[in-house]
RNA sequence: GCCGAUGUAGCUCAAAGGUAGAGCAAUUGAUUUGUAAUCAAUAGGUUGGGGGUUCAAUUCCCUUCAUCGGCUCCA
């Protein structure tokens, strides 16, 4: 006798052996028809894995993530099929699942054209349709190097160096497809409905820029034709959030070729609201004793060798200019100033610790292929800090200060983070011990807070180990926002010292952290969330007063200088169009409110309010108006 | 930097080996309008830059710059 307990804790029992797929047929039609892979004892097999002894099953249907990724990842090893059907001379190299799709990379001289693309995607759908049984094969090492060599598949030969001799290997077979796979995979290629092949690009063999370029090829797959059609309409809507698009169609920034690229101009309603972002910061780290200061954007070659930027992040920097004779490189960083700012005077240890903020604007160079919009460019302001603070404080400042991010961006409206604590590098500055330790201790903030958070191995900075929190712009990429970074590199290189209560001097620690990023990429990510509709008081024109003809233009002119009387940032749109124009236009420009002036307003002396998105909210008086209007900020 | 695609008016897009066209926006005039586009006229371009092939290039070729999608790298 055999027992199967499921997911809600419900049991069954067989008297021999039984599949996953015969499982899931006694639950229900559905569910088999739906199965994708299974999980016994919480491992991951295929749905005809053979059961023989009392066990814990877990169905894994589309609905789920590990059986999208088990679905996609089954349309790589169909797509590399049809590729090798029509392409018999590339050599295959990986094609794993990811979070929208999959991809597979091939060796081929000539790139894939779109007209591949659709040879492909078309041979796809054939070998669909053929409902082709995915095989598990496992072999020995030898058998598996044996039989990859017989293919020449010398990118399998060189994964399997990597694995273990004992290890039991497992290849897949579909049709006259064999691919090395750990699995599992769909029980066959029928179950792959809906195929959309979305992109090609390059990719450096294992990621790594020394190896020779692949072609990868990008797709998804759904088990409905509308599902597709419904994640196309979805990238569709998202280009519209774009912020780069946000950004020209609301006239709120530009690159501009003749400036350079990754170079930002920022208009008057970007920059009112940056203003806004900026003010509000100040204010925000004024509360939490923060002092405000300014750094000069040069610095002399020597403050850089001491930094040891010159020694770990030369690459980054601009090159060197002469100033009298003397070498001076522009900031990619603001520490060494604020360390020289503490460095000005002597400190007791009564005073910290002590935190330095700036908004200050860094240069870095970024290489020609990864500028992004305002997300990634080569002239940014952080909004940075340095927390200089005695061993015995860190925690706590750690602590204050995940919660000090969050609270922030939450004000912005954010509510999804993802969070990674980034450990050593190799090439790093510092003590392992000390590195262990400071590790240790965000990870113990982290875990005090309750967060979930992911440990990025070998993603430090080279002066030591940060948390980051990342939020996601309008196609799901993820870009880095907060930064905390323990640094226990310049302390020493600028002997930075308190004296302690023993009348001695101390080392002090040293939080180098940015809640925002950088202005700008905060800026793009925060419009992309918004689609471009920026909540009330972070909307650069707030207020659109729009008269029905050229005889309210003196009462809306009235109006308008009541408003600016009350903080309220508004236009008067006195074209001689007609009102639903005006409308129209004001909407197309996400102005939040339109306050509509005809004769009946004049002459009752009340104000029409229009919402952006919402619409009439009717006639009322001049009370009414500002109190709706005060809610919304 | 690497792989690939793209570059035409302020924006969105057409056309084409014989020197470019529309809509929106802009300007001017008429219109004075009640909740998402009033009508008309005008103006706007060295077709990203440079070079080559050709009687002729914006179209074909080379090169360079930039943008877009990825890779690597990063706030």
């Amino acid at each position: 006798m055999i027992k199967i307990t499921l997911p809600d804790g419900s049991g069954r029992e067989y008297n021999s052996s039984v599949t996953a797929l015969k499982v899931a047929e006694d639950i229900s039609p559905e569910l088999a028809e739906e199965a994708i892979c299974a999980e016994v004892n919480n491992k991951p097999v295929d749905l005809n894995y053979p059961i023989d002894t009392d066990s814990t099953v877990v169905i894994h249907t589309f609905k789920n993530d590990k059986g999208k990724e088990v679905y996609w990842h089954s349309t790589a090893h169909l797509m590399a099929q049809a590729v090798k059907q029509l392409f018999p001379d590339v050599k295959i190299a990986i094609g794993p699942a990811i979070e929208q799709g999959f991809y597979y990379d091939f060796d081929r001289d000539e790139p894939f054209t779109e007209e591949d693309l659709q040879k492909i995607e078309t041979r796809m759908k054939e070998l669909s349709a053929k409902a082709l049984p995915y095989y598990r094969t496992e072999l020995s090492k030898a058998e598996a190097i044996e039989l990859f060599s017989k293919m020449d598949e010398t990118y399998k030969l060189e994964l399997l160096e990597d694995i273990p001799e004992n290890e039991i290997i497992s290849s897949y077979r579909q049709g006259d497809f064999i691919d090395l796979c750990r699995g599992p995979h769909l029980p066959d290629t029928g179950k792959i409905k809906a195929i959309k092949l979305l992109r090609t690009s390059g990719a450096y063999w294992r990621g790594d820029e020394k190896n020779k370029m692949l072609k990868r090829i990008y797709g998804i797959s759904f088990p409905t034709e509308k599902e597709l059609a419904d994640y196309l309409h979805f990238l569709e809507e998202a280009s519209k959030r774009d912020h780069r698009k946000l950004g020209k169609d609301l006239d709120l920034f530009s690159i501009n070729d003749e400036v350079g690229p990754g170079l930002v101009l920022w208009h008057p309603k970007g920059a009112m609201v940056r203003h806004l972002i900026e003010t509000y910061w100040k204010e925000e780290h004024l509360k939490k004793g923060y002092q405000l200061v300014y750094t000069p954007h040069l610095g002399r070659a020597n403050l850089w060798e001491t930094s040891g930027h010159l020694n770990f992040y030369k690459e980054n920097m601009y090159s060197k200019m002469d100033i009298d004779g003397q070498d001076y490189y522009i900031k990619p960083m603001n520490c060494p100033f604020h360390i020289s700012i503490y460095n000005s005077s002597l400190h007791s240890y009564r005073e910290l610790p002590i935190r330095l903020a700036e908004l200050g604007t860094v240069y870095r160079y970024e290489r020609s292929g990864v500028l992004h919009g305002l997300m990634r460019v080569r002239g940014f302001t952080q909004d940075d800090a340095h927390i200089i603070c005695t061993p015995e404080q860190m925690d706590r400042e750690v602590d204050k200060l995940i919660v000090f991010s969050l609270d922030m961006l939450k004000a912005f409206g954010f509510k999804e983070f993802l969070i990674y604590l980034a450990t050593k590098p190799e090439d790093c500055v510092g003590e392992k011990e000390d590195w262990d330790k400071a590790t240790a201790s965000l990870a113990n903030s982290l875990q005090k807070l309750g967060l979930e958070y992911k440990v990025d191995s070998g993603g430090g900075a080279f002066y030591g180990p940060k948390i980051d929190i990342k939020i996601k712009d309008a196609l799901g990429r993820a870009w880095q926002c907060t930064t905390i970074q323990f640094d226990f590199n310049e302390p020493e290189r600028f002997d930075m010292i308190y004296i302690g209560g023993d009348n001695s001097a101390h080392r002090p620690y040293m939080i180098h952290r940015a809640v925002l990023g950088s202005v700008e990429r905060f800026f793009a990510t925060l419009l992309e969330y918004h689609s471009g509709n920026l909540p009330l008081w972070l909307a650069p024109v707030q207020i659109m007063l729009i008269p029905i003809t050229d005889a309210q233009i003196n009462y809306a002119r009235k109006i308008e200088e009541q408003l600016l009387e009350q903080g309220f940032r508004c236009e008067l749109d006195s074209r001689s169009e007609k009102m639903g124009y005006k409308i129209r236009s004001a909407e197309k420009n996400k102005i939040p409110f339109m306050c509509i002036l005809g004769k009946n307003e004049a002459a009752n002396n009340q104000i029409t309010l229009r919402q952006h998105t919402v619409g009439d909210l009717g006639a009322m008086n001049w009370e009414e108006a500002i109190a709706i209007l005060r809610k919304e900020l």
